[in-house]
DNA sequence: GAAGTCATGTCAGCTTCTGACATCGGAGGT
DNA sequence: ACCTCCGATGTCAGAAGCTGACATGACTTC
């Protein structure tokens, strides 16, 4: 494998994050980044396609994690039940990374570049979701419509699990963003008998899988 | 206001449009695109803060007309089907530049970055959604998700409607879609009454309105 | 017709990103 | 030990996107 210094790519992520923090997004170069990491400039662009990227690495294994635990659930289980349980089993790895999240996160809001970056991850990772229902039989839009309506319940759910000063697991606030999600789809039109149910929130319907 | 020859804004657009057309988005520079219109690279960016955005100045219009019917919508509607009306409610004006979009749509989704541009506006709309309807006296964490909801099923009636062969209107396939999301919620948790239905696509529960 | 205003042009420069080619340092074979 | 190969890194040149500062031309207003 590589000579040289090992781990060029983590000293290029924590040389990133360091200069983002000192002197803001913009304000800093690539080359500025690659100097730090002993580097140069070339190489940054070896490892990621764009400056962006540089925060956005670990994206495809939050995607393969969902995925698999998409297609490992119980056959039963309702579609709309295994993409929240899916992502309630994300819930240790994100546990370990808060004080990252919360370094990382106002960084993103503050930037549009980074914002438009974060959002395609997430609509890659709503493809794949929904990709990984149709294996389970789901039919296309509606695996569309579920991959999209779990990415709300995960924006909602890891916006308040950022701010929770109370430090509830994110897999409380993905409970409580489904819950909240199913009082606010329960007008009328498919189940016209009970109006909305006054119980705030109510105790989720499945476990989680791994 | 200007001298010179009117337009300068459309005229870059169409220029735009036609340059990408004939020869893809990344091969045609803002040079060439402000020669075409008779113009130069450094006014192309008096109007437009990038390149991507020469293909998004309209989205700015689209939000207005959504903020408005959410604002307008009665009093006591509920909050997901007064989105879905605001939504319905853009029907017309999408029906005029039904061909624009037929060429517009593959090209944006052929370039990651005219994605991401995409989906920053979307975010921005969603913004502008939650702002109208926590304006209506809901609450922000459900404004929000209603927000959400809304741009999934927005994403999913107009990915339907360009593809249409049929040439159903817009407001039919944003009725398909909320029926659709409200089937897909309708598990147990809130209503543990009901096991899902077996009706594919119920009728609609709200009427529109304009 | 002088002054002012606003859209546009000109120019110089920075940063991001890429292709082509050179180099360096270890792995493995002999 | 030596040679050869290969993969990670460096060097260089350049295109394209984007910006600030300032100049110019056209049309309005008084």
């Amino acid at each position: 494998m590589g000579r040289w210094e090992p781990n060029a790519l983590e000293r290029l992520q924590d040389a990133a994050m360091q200069l983002f923090q000192e002197r803001g997004y913009d304000r800093t170069t690539v080359e500025e980044i690659a100097a730090r990491a002993g580097l140069t400039e070339r190489t940054f662009f070896r490892y990621f396609a764009d400056k962006r990227e540089v925060l956005f690495s670990r994206s495809k294994e939050l995607e393969a994690l969902i995925v698999n635990a998409i297609a490992d659930a119980p056959k039963e289980m309702a579609p709309i039940d295994v993409v929240a349980a899916a992502l309630e089993a994300l819930s240790p790895g994100f546990e370990e990374r808060r004080a990252h999240a919360a370094k990382r996160q106002p960084l993103i809001l503050a930037h549009a570049e980074l914002r438009e970056r974060e959002l395609i991850k997430l609509a890659s990772l709503a493809s794949a979701m929904a990709e990984s229902l149709r294996g389970r039989g789901v039919e296309k839009t509606v695996a569309n419509l579920v991959a999209e309506a779990g990415i709300a319940i995960f924006k909602s759910a890891f916006e308040r699990w950022v701010e929770d000063t109370k430090k509830h697991e994110l897999a409380h606030h993905v409970r409580v963003a489904l819950a909240e999600l199913r009082l606010i789809t329960a007008g009328a039109s498919v189940a016209p008998s009970s109006p909305l149910p006054t119980r705030k929130v109510p105790r989720r319907s499945r476990s989680t899988s791994r």
